[in-house]
DNA sequence: TAGTATAACTAACATTTGTTACCAGTTAGT
DNA sequence: ACTAACTGGTAACAAATGTTAGTTATACTA
């Protein structure tokens, strides 16, 4: 009965969360009510409160989980030995994937944190000012070995994330060029608008 | 009586506009009240209605404002003599000198656009598009005179818009580096990371 | 001084909001 | 077969929402 409520939860879940993804993307969290998701699943809004506990609780689901995968993937560039400018297109490439393949979670939780409440907003924050630094940290070393133009590091970063943010317009774009194109394109010009020639 | 109705009317409308634009940046559209506008404004939120006719009416002069710039300022840059790596640097330049200047005009109808309702919508989504293709025209032409890597133009263009966007961290960053400094770091990646060499 | 437009107020409205309480049918393990 | 968990539905809630109606005080014009 645990194993079995576990997953058929789970997966019930899994659903309403991936629907709110979904429905917090095109209209926002705030704009988006308990009823509007309930009609979408296919149930009546009282009844998704056997899934989660709150609007609230899914909204932070799906930020840390998102914020997670960006800190671990990091994390793991990081301990790679490898020039600086390389990390930095490892974790570019990373966002661009995570963007393209998982639009919705990564799209919703880097507009939405903010609607979080408070531990939760502190944390997030917390974790998005740490995550930022760690890339800066990344550029300066990189300033310093000379293999990236000498420019303000916390700028770099903030074109860089915002960037790869802009892919939503990809996704609602009529004529899509490939997600790997898409890709290759952006690598060209804002590694080579950082990269020291 | 009609004068001054004229110029006391738009003052106070004006200050409305403006204290909406805040919290608009600050809480989204859907999560500002009126009431919440109301309380910053200083006033009850039924008496808002003796300077405005609606809270979407607001969005929407804030929108079309914004987006009229925009517009006026291509048709300028469009005629002028200049390669066309240089217009797409008055352009980009333009996006920043806004973003840090009118700030919350600009980011607000740049994020909440997506909750204006039908003839505003559509006029709105189409103005977007044609702005967006004109500034493609001219990355495509810049192409074809090898002034610009051969790269794909709407993907230069999402680049370019969205890491304006990104000056809302630098507004929102402890340690701020000048907006002229920010300026050239930024026409520094982006123009750098265009430019064929 | 009388008259009129302005801009504020209070009270109230109809909806919509997130959420809870309670009940019923189905499923799965003993 | 019995029990317990799971998942759904109905009804209802208190609060918050955008907005309207009606009133009043002020201030400028004639």
């Amino acid at each position: 009965m645990a194993k079995i409520r576990q997953r058929k939860n789970s997966t019930r879940k899994e659903t309403i969360i991936e629907t709110a993804a979904r429905l917090f993307r095109e209209r926002g969290f705030s704009a988006t009510s308990m009823r509007d998701l309930a009609e979408q699943v296919g149930v009546e809004a009282a009844s998704l409160y056997n899934h989660i506990s709150s609007k609230a609780e899914i909204l932070q689901e799906l930020c840390f989980k998102v914020a997670n995968k960006f800190m671990s993937h990091i994390d793991k560039v990081d301990t790679e030995d490898i020039t600086a400018i390389k990390k930095i297109e490892a974790v570019l490439r990373f966002h661009i994937q995570q963007m393209v393949h998982h639009y919705e979670e990564v799209y919703v939780s880097d507009r939405e944190w903010k609607h979080l409440t408070d531990p939760y907003l502190s944390n997030i924050q917390t974790q998005r000012r740490v995550y930022r630094q760690r890339i800066a940290s990344i550029i300066e070393d990189g300033i310093r070995k000379n293999e990236i133009k000498k420019i303000d590091a916390p700028t770099a970063v903030l074109i860089m994330l915002h960037a790869v943010s802009g892919i939503e317009s990809w996704h609602r774009s009529k004529e899509k060029i490939s997600g790997e194109i898409l890709e290759e394109n952006m690598i060209t010009i804002l590694i080579g608008g950082l990269q020291n020639k």
